[in-house]
DNA sequence: TCCATATAGATGCAATTGCATCGATAGGGA
DNA sequence: TCCCTATCGATGCAATTGCATCTATATGGA
């Protein structure tokens, strides 16, 4: 059986995603970090959880959003909860569920974590590519995505 | 004081960038993972191994290369030595240091990693996107990157 | 030479993640 | 109604990561 191989150009873009992400995620976690905030996995939740709205959201249906496993989102909840930033309310016609929703200090700390996480976009991304290159770069992108969807 | 605030177009493709690379990352891992093989870290390191040739690296040297932090450094070291993919001889002109230099097996182990990771690249990639496209990609990440080189 | 400081790498301990599994309710067919 | 299977969410335990610190050697200046 043959082996797929990928071109030199493939794996150069390949490198290139790979490294400039993981730098792009690293800085911006030391500049949460500094300013005494959660990392960037409590703000995507909290962030959902805003766009929701009051009806909330089961966590089944945040584990696609945020991408992370089933047990990720489960402990990570539990700790959103200790901290009041969301509460946890049973949902009537499935008794094994519940619905989760984002409380004001919730906002509160997602306003807080979006100032530096803002600025980090702004200062790594925006202020580097013009709004033509951050199209192209969307546009190439969405074609890796994993359902192959147009946009 | 102001806050800096990145732009719509920016945001999207941080997201997009976000998104995607760690979808790229999680398939790519979880296809190793089927395959029986180590994650993509042990690969990493041991290309850079592979790459430096018999003379090998310094742990420090490595640390760079695979954006790791010195202590994830030195453990993945000690686990790579205890699976005999690599091996650590003292040198000469710094007595508290030490070099690491892959061994055939671990040469062995790359390749076989390379089988499926490869092959991933291509998959998720390198089928995706024409090369003028991946250049075009390559050249708008590269002016995300730390030391903004021009390259 | 002696000391102060810097650098290389390792490690104890706490927090987080991954993996497997569990308990509980839903849903669907016989 | 009674199972059988699927889904939701939680959790025990092991592996990994993060943080702080430690040991040892190097380096530079007094």
């Amino acid at each position: 059986m043959t082996k797929k191989s990928p071109s030199p150009e493939t794996v150069k873009a390949w490198g290139r995603l790979m490294r400039v992400s993981r730098q792009l995620v690293e800085k911006t976690e030391d500049r949460l970090k500094a300013a005494g905030l959660p990392p960037l996995a409590w703000y995507d939740v909290l962030h959902e959880l805003a766009e929701a709205g009051e009806g909330g959201l089961r966590p089944f249906e945040l584990i696609d959003r945020v991408l992370l496993a089933q047990y990720n989102v489960s402990r990570l909840l539990a700790r959103l909860e200790a901290d009041g930033l969301v509460e946890k309310l049973p949902v009537s016609d499935d008794g094994r569920g519940q619905t989760v929703r984002i409380t004001p200090s919730g906002r509160e700390m997602r306003r807080r974590i979006w100032a530096i996480y803002g600025a980090s976009i702004a200062d790594l991304m925006g202020d580097r590519l013009s709004a033509k290159d951050l199209e192209t770069l969307a546009g190439l992108l969405a074609r890796l995505r994993d359902p192959p969807t147009s946009d």
